[in-house]
DNA sequence: GCCAACGTTGGC
DNA sequence: GCCAACGTTGGC
């Protein structure tokens, strides 16, 4: 069993948006990220913890927690000449990018911001790639303790 | 809207 | 293989 964190950007696709959806849980296709892709590919399994984050946003932080829903698998979108995500470049019998299924767990019962996680960036959280100055990944890995230590700001 | 940080691309 | 140019992310 593992923990990561997962970010999205709630104007596209939010936490809410994902307790709407049919069984409660949505494709994470759309990541062009090589390092994001590996994760998700070769580490993640059905059962593992996510923190669901909002970025970019006003208050961008932890809203919530989902769950891996899936074994991982070709993202469809990547071969799909009318998406967003299409990649010309990935051989469908070949595929470039992976995804997995996320399930949505809960709401937390507020959202711990950003600027709250920076405060510990270097205490708890030291070496949490989110709270490392011009972190970009789209997903993380989470480790135990900072999982407890996280969830342990919710109340 | 600005801009820093970082990843990707492509010329050489 | 180097590295400049460019595009994207994402906080502020």
């Amino acid at each position: 069993m593992q923990y990561w964190l997962m970010k999205s950007e709630p104007q596209v696709f939010s936490l809410d948006d994902l307790a709407n959806r049919p069984d409660r849980t949505e494709p994470w296709d759309g990541v062009r990220n090589y390092q994001a892709r590996n994760m998700m590919r070769d580490q993640m399994a059905r059962g593992d913890h996510i923190l669901f984050y909002h970025s970019n946003c006003a208050t961008p932080g932890v809203v919530g927690i989902a769950e891996v829903a899936s074994a991982s698998y070709p993202d469809p979108t990547a071969h799909d000449p009318a998406s967003d995500y299409y990649d010309p470049k990935s051989d469908p019998t070949k595929p470039r990018w992976y995804l997995v299924d996320v399930r949505y767990v809960r709401h937390l019962q507020r959202t711990i911001t950003l600027a709250e996680l920076k405060s510990h960036a270097d205490g708890a959280l030291a070496g949490f790639p989110l709270v490392r100055k011009g972190n970009r990944l789209s997903v993380m890995p989470v480790t135990p303790a900072q999982w407890s230590f996280i969830l342990s700001l919710e109340s």
